[in-house]
DNA sequence: AGGTTAATTGAACGCTGCACAATAAAGTCT
DNA sequence: AGACTTTATTGTGCAGCGTTCAATTAACCT
């Protein structure tokens, strides 16, 4: 058992998104209870409570790791192309290599639902941000003329809509063959890309 | 209390889905429970289980009339437009104002999880694969050559994209105005069209 | 060593999904 | 009509959930 002392609080809140990263990638979303979490680091639930407000600030401090991961992994995705095309290629198909690779972790992102009156944090908001932002940053590259507002536009409906594929593939809606996410990601890109030119 | 051959299965079954759209209209789906449907309908929990197989099932049936509805909807919105490309506009329209003025069981649809290895159900399958056949009509209509395969993606491609943008947008995860959400969905649509046109 | 502070526990509460023995109502047969 | 069978429905029970909080125990201070 954690005695005190052991952990500062800031140990014991890495080891308990820790444990709930592993329980998440193994069980998916539905296997994480605050008592597993709490044996797989040998303290008992109270403590958790200490640490975070309630099961959905764990949920939500697990889901901004997964965004920091697919973050650093979509910028390591375009930091050796040059082309902003194949670059917003690539980051489509990293998006989807990645939430393949974590299904769980990634289905819980979009599976979490806050409970009735909660907002999103800010700091999660800025994940998000950032992560649209890398989209924005290549279209900018390929049409310097492009007022904000307007790349601000084209990012978001290239962007939602990768997503879009990426939700459905994962959870088997697309009524489509297996490898052909990437396809049709590709697909959505290059043609609004073609599109949008115009 | 409901006492033997007040209603047939089939009626029980019926009013236990209404009951339970009505609880996740106004409650969301995390305010479903059996045993409030139970009270709802003026049966006890033990009823629901003759009649569901679990609480899943019940999920998947108000999913499956959810889906319907959409249906419907979509199916309305274009049986008086001639023009393909206002009707993959109004389809895109129609979906977003859906899902818009339906949000607690929209998004039950998507936060719902199967539990470990249940597949979905056929029927609900056909579901999903109607709505995406409403596209893919539209688009047969403006490019009469290109193939079935090509036409599959394309209308999977778009219609995905569509999606992207409600879930994100419904979740408020768009970074973005409110009401954008519709003029991010025509921006996609139209700039695809444009796009793999040529 | 004794007193204070604070970390940690673990039991308790009210909820959940689900199962199943007990019950009561309808149908059937003589 | 009365007894027997069938079956629809109940309601209690179980295990597990998130969350709280009085009690405990370890570390620190004087």
């Amino acid at each position: 058992m954690g005695r005190r002392g052991d952990h500062s609080r800031d140990e014991l809140k890495k080891m308990a998104i820790d444990a709930a990263e592993e329980i998440v990638g193994e069980l998916g979303a539905e296997g994480l209870t605050a008592r597993k979490v709490a044996a797989k680091i040998g303290y008992t639930v109270g403590s958790l409570y200490i640490v975070f407000k309630n099961l959905d600030d764990l949920t939500l401090h697990v889901n901004g790791r997964t965004l920091d991961n697919l973050y650093a992994e979509l910028l390591s995705s375009i930091d050796s192309e040059s082309n902003p095309e194949a670059s917003i290629l690539a980051l489509g198909h990293t998006y989807l290599a990645f939430s393949k690779a974590n299904v769980g972790r990634w289905k819980m992102i979009f599976e979490h639902r806050l409970p009735e009156n909660a907002e999103l944090p800010e700091w999660y908001y800025e994940k998000i941000k950032a992560i649209f932002q890398l989209v924005e940053q290549q279209l900018a590259i390929m049409q310097p003329t492009l007022s904000a507002e307007a790349l601000k536009l084209d990012s978001r409906a290239i962007w939602s809509g990768v997503h879009g594929i990426c939700i459905l593939s994962l959870t088997g809606k697309l009524d489509i063959t297996g490898g052909a996410a990437t396809e049709l990601a590709e697909h959505l890109i290059r043609n609004y890309l073609k599109g949008s030119v115009l």
